[in-house]
DNA sequence: AACAGGTGTTACACATGTAAAACATTTCTC
DNA sequence: GAGAAATGTTTTACATGTGTAACACCTGTT
């Protein structure tokens, strides 16, 4: 059994002060430092198309969804600032990916929708990423993973409840 | 049984397409969002002393590795730029909780050590903040914890070979 | 002495969040 | 109903933290 690299940071305070339980740190840690390493692997493949992660997901939320969604709505849905959402927004409908329609009721609201282009920049992106991430993960096999998947979601589901206040 | 956010975007996919092979989304789009929740918990008690995360694991890297580090060290420790970390000690330094020493042989290295201050900072805060998480870990029993931890080694030792390229 | 390589800092670009502003709508009050 | 206040939506302004790349400096080698 190999050691990773929580286990030696997790050693080296015990040696310094034995009395602290370190417990939280093993798990936290560990999912801390493999987001980290799977958030750098997943850049490479968007990167080569010229997309950011975030650039990404904001796409990927219209294009799921499958409507026309607000700014505010995509804010919500990827978990960030509006500020940020009407920056990417401009360089996306720069690059002719989104596109803008302005509510007839109400005109404080715009519905962004992809283009064309955009549509299927996703829809030839997405497969390759996910063939990108099996590949990463392939040092795990089938069972290994969705025990995993299923336990974290036990965990995600106590943490939103903890922390995120949910969403919608 | 309880649906997380995940297994929500998921289901949105297969709804839209339905070929699309989503396993190793289920597992990633976990890790990542239960690290972003783990870590905006974190950013709470920290806080409430000054201090950003950057900032606190940089000082628990010297405290627990319980030497002097010059800056390189202190950056491949954090997995964070040599930039970020000279920026990072200027205003720790300015603080008063960390100390600079340099080397008598190589005039370019400096040698950087907690101040009694900085340490004592360290030595409050970190039982409180180990106290905070297992706090935020509590929905799960020891037992799911463990093997949350045994798991995530696992694949954490994978990734580790397969793109971090390992430390030291 | 020149040079190849390593170490830390600085300069710059950039992405993000918070807070304020700009604008539209709805509700309340008279 | 008309005007005012409250609410909601998006954008803009500003501050901050980070990484890349250039820079300055030092060492040891040839």
């Amino acid at each position: 059994m190999t050691d990773d690299i929580v286990a030696s940071v997790v050693r080296q305070w015990q040696a310094v002060n034995p009395e602290l339980d370190t417990g939280p740190m093993e798990l936290i840690g560990r999912i801390n430092r493999c987001a980290a390493l799977l958030q750098q692997a997943e850049d490479a493949p968007l990167r080569a198309a010229g997309l950011t992660r975030a650039e990404f997901d904001l796409l990927g939320a219209v294009r799921r969804t499958d409507r026309e969604l607000t700014p505010g709505e995509l804010a919500r849905e990827t978990f960030s600032s509006g500020a940020a959402v009407t920056k990417r927004l401009r360089v996306l409908q720069e690059r002719g990916l989104v596109d803008r329609r302005s509510d007839d009721r109400d005109r404080r609201v715009n519905h962004i929708r992809l283009t064309g282009q955009g549509r299927e920049l996703v829809d030839t992106l997405l497969p390759r990423q996910l063939a990108y991430e099996r590949a990463v993960l392939s040092g795990l096999d089938e069972q290994s993973r969705t025990r995993l998947s299923a336990q974290l979601s036990e965990l995600l589901v106590q943490l939103e409840g903890r922390i995120g206040g949910g969403r919608r």
